[in-house]
DNA sequence: GCCTGAAAATGATTGCAGTCATAAATTATT
DNA sequence: AATAATTTATGACTGCAATCATTTTCAGGC
């Protein structure tokens, strides 16, 4: 019998040696993010840390190239999380711009919980990181771009944008347009989610609308051809 | 003749205790560019850099709060001097988008030459630093923001972009624009100077035109109204 | 030229992030 | 069941960033 169920459930098996890993990692994100919380970053060192999740400090190191990496380790699962849950929710008849904001105010929501390892998860981030935890933040964020390009194909299949865009670039630039927005609303003493959110709606507003310089060019041509 | 001439220029006298001052800083600078250049920023000790520049360690950190803050001063007087010949040479004319590009292109230059520290440079840059030296790059990135606002509103004037726009928003994307162009740009292993501007171009182009998602309605509203 | 207050400079010291040689725990092999 | 191989865990230790009590240097008043 358990030998069959071995055969016929591929991947079931844990083993032992995985599922201690996965309980520290556990402990310590749960140690970090407690800490980090109650102390704030730079007062809480790592080997609070290690002893809170009761591990030694080496080990802490083993799931984190460094300190900063904490906070992704912390943030990293719930983010996969919000990932999934925005973009599922995305209604292709809207403007693709809105679109947009309704997927990155997921993001303001999850990160209005945590205004203070936000902030500091944003500060920490950057385009060169290289820990561990870090990478898996990368590979996030890589989905997220991926899924607006995706988004964008529709939207010029649909019609509902000029069809000679770019779809890489406009995922991109809502990608900067988000990572600027963000930093700005969290940069506050104490953000607010509504002014937060209608700020990145209006940013994103103006790039569905553009700034008009070729409107006269446009409807010039309009002219000619009718 | 010398009481007189004293009298008669209003701020010449720097004063031996401000010009040891510099003179320590300018040193310090020098030696933390030139090791940062020779050994990297982490494998440079700041110990170094003070025997280097020939003062003491606590001297180093009375001019810069922290290690990553060496990294501004480094930078800071040349980006003074950046910022100024970028704006000095906008042309009104052109398309708003068009001038951006080319206030941008110069710190693009400027940042190709020191590909290495500027990586640093944005690396270590957020929005919530505070050393004394990242506050001036603060102080800098302020004067860009005055700067492009002017720009739109000009434009405005001009009737070269839509008279609908917030002039503070527009310079706000546009910033936002940059920074994430050029960090990407930065990101790669050997970063092309002409490839990063196109890029740039291409996407603040793609801010003017928009993308198209009030094309149709535009287009609709002056046909009813001719 | 001397005195006093203030600003700048110093470097021994401290506390922490992160390492690494070693050990323990788990899995694979016979 | 014993042994080998591999992965994970450990914590004493190291090197560095940053501090701060003390000393030195300068300016301005008398």
């Amino acid at each position: 019998m358990c030998t069959t169920q071995k055969e016929i459930i591929e991947v079931p098996k844990p083993g032992l040696r995985e599922r201690n890993k996965l309980d520290k990692i556990s402990r310590i994100r749960r140690a970090s993010l407690e800490l980090f919380q109650a102390k704030g970053y730079d007062a809480t060192t790592t080997k609070e840390i290690a002893e809170a999740a009761d591990v030694a400090i080496g080990t802490v190191f083993m799931y984190a190239n460094d300190k900063r990496d904490l906070l992704f380790l912390i943030f990293n699962d719930a983010l996969d999380g919000v990932v999934d849950l925005a973009f599922s929710r995305v209604d292709i008849r809207k403007p693709l711009s809105l679109q947009a904001f309704e997927v990155f105010s997921h993001f303001y929501a999850a990160f209005h919980q945590q205004v203070l390892l936000a902030r500091l998860l944003l500060r920490e981030l950057v385009f060169f990181s290289e820990g561990k935890q870090a990478a898996q933040y990368m590979e996030n964020r890589r989905r997220i771009i991926e899924e607006l390009q995706a988004m964008a194909r529709k939207a010029i299949a649909n019609g509902s944008i000029r069809a000679d865009g770019d779809v890489e670039r406009i995922a991109n630039t809502f990608f900067y347009l988000y990572s600027g927005e963000v930093r700005f609303w969290l940069s506050d003493e104490e953000p607010d989610l509504k002014k937060g959110l209608a700020s990145m709606k209006a940013t994103f507003a103006l790039l569905g609308n553009g700034l008009g310089e070729t409107t006269a060019t446009l409807l010039k041509k309009r002219d000619t051809k009718s």
